[in-house]
DNA sequence: GCCTATAATTGACTTGCGGTCAGATAAATA
DNA sequence: TATTTATCTGACCGCAAGTCAATTATAGGC
């Protein structure tokens, strides 16, 4: 509810831009508190201070707060790896970003199994071409660095993508309380954490790519 | 309902087994006709014959029937390698043999995401050794036929699954009906199919392993 | 073969959430 | 100030997961 001033509707664009932006930020820190899977549009609703019916102002659909809350924090993130990445810390960034960023893991293990397919094909559509734009970001980058050819750079970063995506879904594992997982087991959670087997990937990859 | 003789109950162990089995097959047919987000329970019980409440005495939770269904695909999948893999068609057995069992890809999408989350920690603990020991008996697969050392196949068995649940997530997009797509971005959905990414990141693994 | 105890089965019911829409009303405009 | 516009509201709907008291098939004892 940071509408300006004492404004209780929002009626012109910018103050719909407010709105959108709080409503935003409210559904940010819901996951925060209770965990992706146990957000309802209520919850949001009281906490961005509007009504449930408000919401589907700004949105057709649940998932379509979280897409786009996805494409946020993936521009974040790939901000970040613009900004910090450097010869000696590709890997390195490339690994810590993704798992830097809040939600951001949270949001992409969702991404295509549980978020997509409950959006309008309007939405998905014009979330495909900001990530592909921002897959050929990252693309050069990675050209820039390695000095790999263009072309090389950019299937590496769609390796990357898809490995992430991978490194994603493992992570959910390990959120799990240890106290109730048994001995045994202890193990085979801990080193699906995501920067533990992202990292592994991330430089079999870059390895890959600059060998003849 | 493929309970023995004229059966309505079942009262013995083997029976209960069978109608198990009968439960699991209804659940399967379901996904395959509706596909995964659209089955429900009663649609699972009516396929199989018997009410709803009888669902809740072989499983927990809808979830726990699709956990049991994914074990025994991913069985499937791991039979399989293990029996046709050789020397010289290890990462064409490995690439295919996920895409041909039916059902094996959309269960695992929705592996960790949305299966685990909804289980009895029992059911959940009792799967994860199963996919351990799984993934064991890829990793001698590997090793056999590369004469990778077992601790290096074991890494790159890991780095396989972990790649495989990216494909299997980059794979979901795909099944919108092309139709539907606008023309700048059909590119974007068909690099995304399965084996179509996955074998590019068999090969960079496997090919890791036999280098020096 | 009949009776009884056991427990598998049922399906109406409860619960909870996503999504809708007719009415209320804030605020821009005349 | 009156009128118009369209944002906002929240009671309501539909649907699906999950529950449980009542029902009844079946095994085992007589």
């Amino acid at each position: 509810m940071t509408l300006p001033q004492n404004k209780k509707r929002a009626r012109s664009d910018s103050e719909k831009e407010a709105r959108r932006t709080a409503i935003l930020g409210a559904t940010r820190r819901k996951i925060d508190s209770d965990g992706f899977d146990k957000v309802t549009m209520n919850a949001i609703a009281h906490e961005a201070g509007v009504s449930k019916g408000t919401l589907y102002l700004y949105a057709q659909s649940k998932e379509e707060l979280f897409l786009a809350l996805f494409v946020e924090t993936m521009e974040e993130v790939v901000t970040r790896i613009e900004d910090t990445a450097t010869e000696d810390t590709l890997a390195e960034v490339l690994t810590h970003a993704p798992a830097e960023v809040p939600l951001f893991l949270a949001l992409l293990a969702r991404l295509f199994a549980v978020i997509e397919p409950n959006v309008s094909d309007e939405a998905l559509f014009e979330e495909k071409r900001r990530m592909r734009e921002m897959g050929l970001r990252v693309a050069n980058v990675i050209a820039r660095l390695t000095g790999a050819p263009e072309e090389q750079a950019r299937g590496a970063s769609m390796v990357l993508m898809l490995t992430m995506q991978g490194a994603a879904q493992f992570d959910i594992a390990t959120q799990r309380d240890p106290e109730t997982v048994p001995d045994d087991l202890k193990q085979a959670f801990a080193v699906q954490a995501f920067t533990k087997s992202y990292s592994v990937a991330v430089r079999l990859i870059l390895w890959g790519l600059t060998q003849p």
